[in-house]
DNA sequence: AATGAATGAGACTTCATTCAT
DNA sequence: CATGAATGAAGTCTCATTCAT
């Protein structure tokens, strides 16, 4: 995920170096690749693609316009490379989920949420698919990358834990796929609204208590007991 | 919506003129703004602000690239006149929404998901939303004029429409600004994803059905009676 | 000099008329071009030949784009017009001033500096010769027809009189040809600087005070008598 | 002045290598923005602002369109640049003028004149008053800068040289202010018919002649000794 | 490996000129 | 005659990409 910045670790054990070396010319890692994504990630998030210059990335990442095209052919492939990037370990990750398989449908959800309260909380993860949601026009393949190795991959799970719950018994039949945007659109819906629009309840952009009426109402219903109808 | 194209009453009195035709010059319809609106949307959804050129809003408007500017001083000012030209009528007819509050709250929403699935089903209406989400960065002035008079005139009334139905006892009391999120993000997720990664259910992208899945779980709750807790 | 506007005279006999004729449709006179000279004259002047565009020519002579190019074929035939029309009546009046040779040359001078006086308060006279050196490089035929028929014309004149008058003994001997910058250039110097750079003496822009003081010192020499030499 | 063009001094020592040369990219002097200003006033002054393109200036000071914009930000900015340059060295040299104050009044002007001819002989001073008054027009602010910077402080020490040969009792008793304009006009008048209409005396373009009979005239005055008031 | 000066295709915008009405 | 909508060539400026150093 390449969150933690060049040299911070150095840095403590080289107190007894007196000049603190000038930074021109810093570690050699091959952190490189990862500095340019990471600095492009917040330029699009940002200002969008297009409105991103390379030199910008440049600077930011700590190098020079020249050196990003050390790395990367060419802008669109560091647009690529940030998909890759996110993509890679949630695709790995991915038969993780199944294993929780075992508890109650109940706690499979609380787990699903738990999971992306953590995730979304992150700014940099929930950038990739802002990044993605913004460009899907003009990379339409990083958006069917995107879906194949995240969606498709993270959605028949919550499918398959409510096909489950209903062939239990312990869920009305409903239909598992449309059941499933009733699962998960609420959160969507309450984060799009927060970052696209600015958009939070009175309490403020308060995730866990979305979570938790969300639930109750998933759960038990909007409606009160002996209302039904109305 | 100014979809009709030039020429076409023209067409049949001519059929007398031999072979000569081109019409260089073209007439002087008021419809010409509307019209370079309507090219410059298909090609922003497209493309993308940013990616799209003017001459192919002109081109596909139906005139030369010299005739937009007659119209429109920016290509920014075209992305502002879309947004503003969708937001007056709504802006206008919010207050229309709110004199339906007499029936039940199930009627309520029947009314309001009925509404917005005729909306969104309107290519052109569910284009300005997502030209906005996708330009919110470069745009930040025109999200906050489609949230000030959209998102703001629209949400209220349906959190009232929830409020409401706590007061009467009908719902269960839960916060209205979060459950609003509950009644409304289904639908969200389900165009979304949709439109940004071509997902539909097996049985096609069916919004009524989605529909009648969503106040299905959003009243009765996804568990069954007697299974409450798992 | 084409000063007079449109319709003045015209109205006083059509009193009968009652509705006072709109005024869209003017006066035929075919001081149309004329009035697109001065319209274009004033715009020239505020702001360049380049940055005039024929539009603002055609509304401030109060007819439309279109119809100006019923009168000239191009902008820069409008230009030409301007250099033209200025041109004509100098040419035709430039045998008069040769007729007054009578006089002493102290006469000459004095009606030569009235002349010049004259013509120069005139901002419609004086903006010739401005246009001309500020676009000599756009419109280098322009220039020489300028020369040709004005300077050509009245240099020579000018000349003469120093000529003659070194004849009759009343001038000192120097050379006519360098001795007409004498004469003639600190009233130009005297203009430019207030025209270009709004330089003016402390008493203002007082040209007949210029004038005096110039013949004074052209006359009687700057150097005190019996100084000669310091 | 930058005049030197890029390569000259690299041909002869390579003979040894042989056909290939082509340097697409060349060195990074500090001397590229005086070579783009040098560039840019030889075509302002031939073809004036508007008359000249971007790529034109680039192309004559050896370099790509867009490496102009590495130097200077808009094409106004390198009108600006230009006279910038050229006023800050006068800007810096004033003080000296005044120093020489030490002679006659004659000496004074007799150093005036051979200061003025020298920089008006160099076509490239010359040059920048000839532009800012082809532009006065479009830049306002630069002609009054060139007035603050140049006028302002060259036309005082002139008039200050008069004053105190009034006050001396070597000159007479004249407006200082106004004979100023006697003093320098003629010159100003000869160089302006050379350059704006190709005007020269019947002996050619000669500064030396014309400021002898100037200061001849100036000194004893035009009319022979015993015919004052003729 | 790194730099950043340089390139040049390409986009927006302007405006002289045309011509259907 | 007159209009002004329409055209499209042309110009300014941007920026991804290259490459000499």
């Amino acid at each position: 995920m390449a969150i933690d910045r060049v040299g911070d670790g150095e840095a403590a054990g080289n107190a007894a170096r007196p000049t603190r070396r000038i930074p021109k010319f810093r570690r050699r890692a091959d952190a490189r690749p990862d500095e340019v994504l990471d600095a492009a990630l917040d330029l699009f998030i940002e200002k969008g693609f297009a409105g991103t210059k390379v030199e910008e990335i440049a600077k930011r990442a700590g190098l020079s316009k020249g050196a990003v095209y050390l790395y990367f052919p060419s802008k669109e492939a560091i647009m690529e490379g940030l998909v890759r990037r996110a993509v890679v370990p949630i695709a790995e990750s991915a038969g993780q989920a199944l294993a929780s398989f075992e508890g109650t449908p109940r706690d499979a959800f609380m787990m699903l949420f738990r999971l992306m309260s953590q995730n979304l909380a992150n700014p940099r993860v929930l950038a990739i698919p802002k990044l993605i949601i913004r460009e899907v026009a003009k990379f339409p393949e990083l958006a069917a990358m995107y879906r194949r190795e995240v969606i498709d991959r993270g959605l028949p799970v919550v499918v398959e834990v409510i096909r489950r719950g209903i062939a239990n018994g312990v869920f009305r039949p409903v239909d598992p796929e449309l059941a499933v945007r009733s699962v998960l659109g609420p959160i969507g819906m309450h984060i799009m609204m927060a970052e696209i629009f600015g958009i939070a309840p009175k309490g403020g952009l308060n995730l866990p208590a979305l979570i938790e009426t969300h639930i109750d109402i998933l759960y038990n219903g909007l409606v009160a007991p002996g209302e039904r109808g109305k």
